[in-house]
DNA sequence: GGAGGAGACTATACGGCGTGAAGTTTTTAT
DNA sequence: ATAAAAACTTCACGCCGTATAGTCTCCTCC
């Protein structure tokens, strides 16, 4: 054999997870910078040299955490949305923004890295990093939106947004599951995405913070007004 | 002499402030983590250590260019704001955060450099960098706040915010000028900063640029959205 | 079962980084 | 003119990513 369960393979892949561990538990402490392939290596009793047997550099180790840490995320609020009943969609909205804020503030760290400046020089590949659970979680948004849309039409009643006014990049791939959601729906979508990531945000980065205290008490109520600004009842 | 108007001094602060912009020049050409010492001095001729002289540590520098480029933001919106007539809350509000995007997206490494992960190792010092520019540009999203208040006051009708609910940081010294705001227009307040703030930051990260190509025509459409769900008249 | 090869890992080295200590040059003040 | 002070350089250390070459171990095939 040597194609399934060799010993050898076995132990490649269990490197491989424990490097990413390892990568994730000094980021944790340390922040997105403390990702060193020196500190992984000396965590491990290895040389850093080593660890190029398992990434071909230190940014393809950076953008395999990443799609780790967004398939994270996007599991988390997915699990939120597919709890919430869908009956409730003030509900099921809410759910999926606590569960969106919860994931980050339980990892900041992880937030920083999917939405912020990342690790020092690392550069996002072509491809772009974590194409999946960026999909997820756009498809996400776009399932916000069109459980809020026919509450919500009105809003747009005067707009003028035409598909061409977006970009056909993760776009495309997620329209074909909401059919009845039009151009202003997205922007609906949007809307609410810029909404809670700039709430998200401004927590994790601290801008919030040094002005109020109860961050918590803060976003319930927001969440609660945008909701309500959708033209549906807020729930608990 | 020697206390004032000396060669010497004169030549101290020019190598001062071009040590900053030289730091500047490179991070707008290759983002925050391109400040560095060793690639400042090159570019003046100089050794790296030769900068010692002027900040004690590289992270000084970086607070002081943060500070710079914090100031230059709130130059930007007061000046946004002080123009446009207190007559019309709507205009002076639009006009506000077209500023605050306008500047963000002609310089989008200073935004980061304020709002995002900033230099690689850098910390923040102890008594917060650029206290100042902080506080005018909390004092101006007050100020958009306290403008909207009237008309929005009703929105935060069976909300029970306290005062104790906010930090005792930057607000306090804003709260003077603002008597009139009770503690629920400070969460309007934080809504509007956290509405704003947000578009901004996912527009400048690129968390945006994937999906739309019209995101002027977007923030300009959410701008009118915002000012409407405050219960004014958008007007352009 | 022994030889050969593949794969995992180490050693060494290079250039870049921030920064400390010590030394040198230039300017100022007396 | 001389001494002090300021500006600046040199050298050094330990960190980083990474390229190259070498070593050791284990699997495979004859």
């Amino acid at each position: 054999m040597g194609s399934t369960g060799g010993r050898r393979e076995r132990l490649r892949v269990e490197t491989t997870a424990e490097i990413q561990q390892v990568a994730l538990k000094l980021m944790a402490a340390g922040g997105p910078d403390a990702i060193t392939l020196r500190a992984i290596a000396r965590e491990m009793g290895m040389t850093a040299n080593a660890i190029y047997g398992y990434f071909a550099t230190r940014d393809d180790l950076v953008t395999t955490l990443i799609n780790e840490v967004y398939t994270a995320l996007a599991d988390a609020v997915d699990a939120a949305w597919a709890k919430a009943p869908a009956a409730r969609p003030a509900h099921r909205i809410q759910t999926w923004a606590r569960a969106f804020r919860g994931w980050a503030l339980a990892n900041p760290e992880g937030f920083r890295l999917i939405y912020g400046d990342p690790v020092p020089g690392y550069q996002a590949p072509e491809g772009g990093a974590a194409p999946d659970a960026a999909h997820r979680v756009c498809t996400g948004i776009a399932a916000l939106a069109d459980a809020a849309w026919p509450h919500a039409e009105h809003l747009y009643a005067h707009s003028d947004f035409q598909w061409s006014d977006f970009d056909s990049g993760l776009l495309d791939k997620v329209r074909p599951a909401f059919p009845t959601l039009p151009p202003a729906g997205v922007a609906l979508a949007l809307r609410i995405w810029g909404h809670l990531h700039g709430l998200v945000s401004l927590e994790i980065y601290g801008h919030l913070r040094t002005q109020t205290i109860s961050p918590d008490k803060l976003f319930q109520e927001e969440l609660a007004q945008l909701v309500r600004s959708l033209g549906l009842e807020s729930e608990a």
